[in-house]
DNA sequence: CATCTCGCTGTAACCGGTTTCATGTAACCG
DNA sequence: CGGTTACATGAAACCGGTTACAGCGAGATG
């Protein structure tokens, strides 16, 4: 054990800013000059400082540094899972994460999942946010919009929140054009000749399934198609509730030649039900859905649907964050653009077409 | 916009520990005592005190006791998504992060995401380990095992990965019971009456891969089938490698009856170039994957596969490193076990069965 | 009553950075 | 050549906690 211990203590040999700058023959002002604004300390002595550091691995001391600046370079992430039903999984969360993560990676801020236990404390967040000296955070859709998330937005810290509107003096959020994106499904059914859309809404008090509600019934409006209510069925974004909704719309007077979804989870609930009626897709019944999650692709005969820009939504959030940080006034709102990607159950991409 | 800065500075009124002591009379030493050991406190102090934190909002500032102690009570999450093809996800990422998140928050840690970008250097992961003074790490699986990964583990820090060995002074690992995943998958499949169990294995450099084939021969020992190795095909994790594969064991002199897919994604590659040469599942061709993602239970008829405790993995990992930082021995590798989901690719669930 | 012990508390140094302010030197100008 | 200016640096205070050590009073003991 012992050569391990001894090799240890080599890696962690920590030099401190004093030691760097006796070694240099300089105060420990210069040292600090050296590495936070290079631009003013002679170049020679500059050189001299960087690489004696180098080569002693001099790393300065986050904690310190943090405590005398009052910036810790790190964004709190707010991510409760716990509101949610069990098991409960953000269908894009990996590729948010990934975003943020590189976005503020490059931009030298690490991230921080703040942890939601604090003694039990309904503001645990804003407290951990004080305590840390985090200089923002980023929301992650978080089911329910409780009170302590309220104090969290309007304490002042930069903030953004995913997703979802809030309200404070240094916050803005980011969102996906769920109109236009539910305006495009149909519009693509419509361009393949369906002409009877109906729709298997979300729950109206989310934001997602009341905008792409409205979408469908503006773009419906838009190319003269008949509004007829017994084609518009609620969903709850979940399997069951698309599969549930698909049969009510098969038991409809006037059977529905294609099926936008608001989410692909019912989207593909739908397609049981289609098939289990001995009905055919995209033959007798087209569908389309919202989100591109995994298993669109992978379910036969593959889902046509509105993909949203995933990574986007973490460097968006990361940039708007860092904006604020730096002073900034919170920047507007920010809609991210969504693609229809067209798959085997609208009858596949044709010729051109991407 | 006057009376919105007053507001966020009455929140962020920064109470110090010396401002909190003069206001009780007391000492700084003595307000730091009642947090840290308060039965070594006079009781009628440790109330007076507390109840005056609680009014005036005292929160400890956490860099500077990490800066005396040099203890962040934070441990970081080594997750690089680089090496990876763009797009690729942890199947699990989520739960395991759940797991993780909840299990460390429960002790009092937090979990910091660490940027891989510190100037380009390769060792970037342990320079943020110094410099924050991070507790532990836990690296999450990583695709390439490249060097700098090795110079952490080997630094001294607390340190558990996932799925895969690390060798240092203070390393452990949590993986599942691939070996044993697999047999049950075979046993499944034996017993419902299959003789001619094929198998398509996953790559055999990684760890998974090759332990589920490990699991698929032994158990197919023990039960007395033949061992062909004209069933034996290789995939890649992917749904073309499987849909491919499966092609292959459909031109097999004998064809089998039953599969075994060391991945779901494989396995539902499978599926569908089964339904293409026409044949059912499962009354043609069972089949059997491994992982239970999120898809398994969408695709027509649902999948059979074998699940791993994948929040399992957040806890256990947690425990681990919680345990080597307060100052135990690396705990063994901890093997978790998995469980069989029955669902309609191999006759779905018996009475009795789960 | 002297002494010892125990429980509680305060003083002050320390953790490792940053930053204000003062100072010294060299260059520039009239 | 005296005076101004720009540049580079150092001394020292400060950020907000922790903790070794010393001290004090009350109760126990001989």
């Amino acid at each position: 054990m012992k050569p391990v211990t001894a090799r240890c203590d080599t890696f962690w040999s920590v030099a401190t800013i004093r030691e760097l700058a006796r070694l240099c023959g300089v105060s420990p002002a210069t040292v600090s000059r050296v590495f936070n604004s290079p631009e003013v300390v002679n170049p020679k002595t500059r050189e001299l400082v960087l690489r004696a550091a180098e080569r002693i691995g001099y790393l300065p001391n986050e904690s310190a540094r943090t405590l005398a600046t009052k910036r810790s370079f790190m964004v709190g992430l707010v991510w409760d899972t716990d509101h949610r039903r069990p098991g409960w999984r953000h269908p894009f969360f990996q590729d948010i994460l990934i975003g943020l993560k590189t976005a503020l990676s490059g931009r030298g801020y690490h991230l921080l999942m703040l942890a939601t236990n604090d003694g039990g404390r309904p503001d645990a967040h804003l407290r951990a946010v004080r305590r840390h000296n985090l200089d923002g955070v980023v929301l992650i859709d978080n089911g329910t919009w409780d009170p302590p998330l309220r104090t969290l937005a309007e304490s002042g810290v930069p903030c953004v929140s995913l997703d979802r509107p809030v309200e404070g003096p240094r916050t803005t959020y980011v969102t996906s054009d769920n109109v236009g994106g539910a305006a495009a499904a149909v519009r693509h059914l419509h361009e393949r000749g369906r002409r009877t859309i109906a729709t298997i809404a979300g729950p109206e008090r989310t934001r997602p399934g009341a905008e792409r509600l409205q979408g469908y019934r503006a773009e419906m409006a838009r190319r003269g198609l008949p509004y007829r209510p017994e084609h518009v069925v609620q969903g709850d974004f979940y399997l069951a509730g698309g599969y549930a909704a698909m049969r009510r719309l098969l038991e409809a007077e006037e059977r529905p030649d294609a099926v936008f979804a608001a989410g692909d989870e019912m989207a593909i609930g739908a397609l049981h039900a289609i098939a289990e009626a001995g009905l055919k897709v995209p033959q007798d019944i087209a569908v389309v859905g919202f989100d591109d999650i995994e298993p669109a692709a992978l379910v036969p005969p593959g889902l046509t649907t509105v993909a949203q820009d995933t990574a986007g939504f973490g460097t968006a959030a990361a940039e708007a964050v860092v904006t604020m940080i730096d002073g900034g006034d919170p920047p507007p709102p920010r809609v991210l653009p969504t693609t229809l990607v067209v798959r085997g159950s609208t009858g596949g991409p044709l010729r051109g077409e991407r």
